[in-house]
DNA sequence: ACATCATAAGACCTCAATGTCCTTTTGTCA
DNA sequence: TGACAAAAGGACATTGAGGTCTTATGATGT
């Protein structure tokens, strides 16, 4: 019952980018280093990311990464499904065929529950509820005498 | 976000279990064949459940294995942390120390309260609850004409 | 054109989850 | 007490998640 390293760090990428208004770019090397992600793996969470066209790659010397769409038009369980996969929770649930105890099973009707709710938890909210929630945090911290994030160059590079 | 094979075939032994009186013994053999679970894989996850008392195993050739008290009093959280250990959603929720963006990242609150949603879902149901569950789909396949389990042992050894 | 530096792509490694197999220990019964 | 059948326990194989590394490819400035 555990959310993936992949899924995880990619949020935490979309949270940075969120940030700055939608094109900035940003470079794999700054969103790892800011984030504390792993940059080799996190480049494969992108990847994934701008298949979804949730993000947009730029190569080149000037290139990195920007989102692709609003904050708001980008809900959660948009980021999980491209990154991970169908959220199945339980592994016979999108496919029924794949069990021979589908249709008289307990634990599959009440972990169908299960799924529709954390579903439609994920659906409900969106990147821009993270950076609102992120926005608070920031807020309280900074009221108070607390150190400044770690790298300045989390801010979108200007072109 | 997926259930462990470990407590997918757990939930699944004590659903069985349930279906008899508290005390009926039950061999490993039987609960495997009758739940389509691999034998000694499910030995592994019955040694867990019964560190945490929540089914007893007995040795000898009238061995097996039964459960260690009411479904009602056994709920899915006991089952899933008893298996998997504790359920952590994200693996820096239950140690907060272990990352350095601790209370300064909306990701943390965010599946802090996914976290709490599903323990809460975990702990509101019981064995009992998926018995009863079990019971209605039962029922609505046996007055239709659905095969019957694929075995008659699944009832409890009489000692 | 070419050097530079960004992402793209894919090979490769490590480890934990999953699953199998075999030997040992234990309780029952003849 | 000895044979039997059950769980206990540990070694080992397989698979996928998580992570690293190297080479290819493309955009930019000179």
């Amino acid at each position: 019952m555990q959310v993936t390293r992949a899924v995880d760090y990619g949020l935490r990428a979309l949270i940075l980018m969120s940030r700055q208004p939608v094109g900035a770019r940003f470079f794999l090397q700054d969103l790892a280093q800011d984030g504390g992600l792993p940059r080799n793996y996190l480049v494969k969470v992108l990847k994934s990311l701008a298949c979804a066209e949730i993000v947009r790659s730029h190569r080149g010397i000037k290139g990195g990464f920007s989102l692709g769409r609003a904050p708001r038009e980008i809900s959660l369980r948009q980021v999980f499904e491209s990154i991970d996969g169908p959220v199945t929770v339980m592994h016979c649930l999108p496919d029924p065929g794949s069990c021979s105890y589908s249709g008289k099973c307990a634990a599959e009707v009440f972990f169908g529950q299960l799924r529709q709710s954390i579903l439609a938890n994920l659906e409900a909210h969106t990147l821009q509820d993270l950076l609102d929630l992120q926005a608070k945090i920031d807020c309280s911290k900074n009221c108070a005498c607390h150190p400044e994030p770690a790298h300045a160059e989390t801010t979108a590079r200007k072109g």
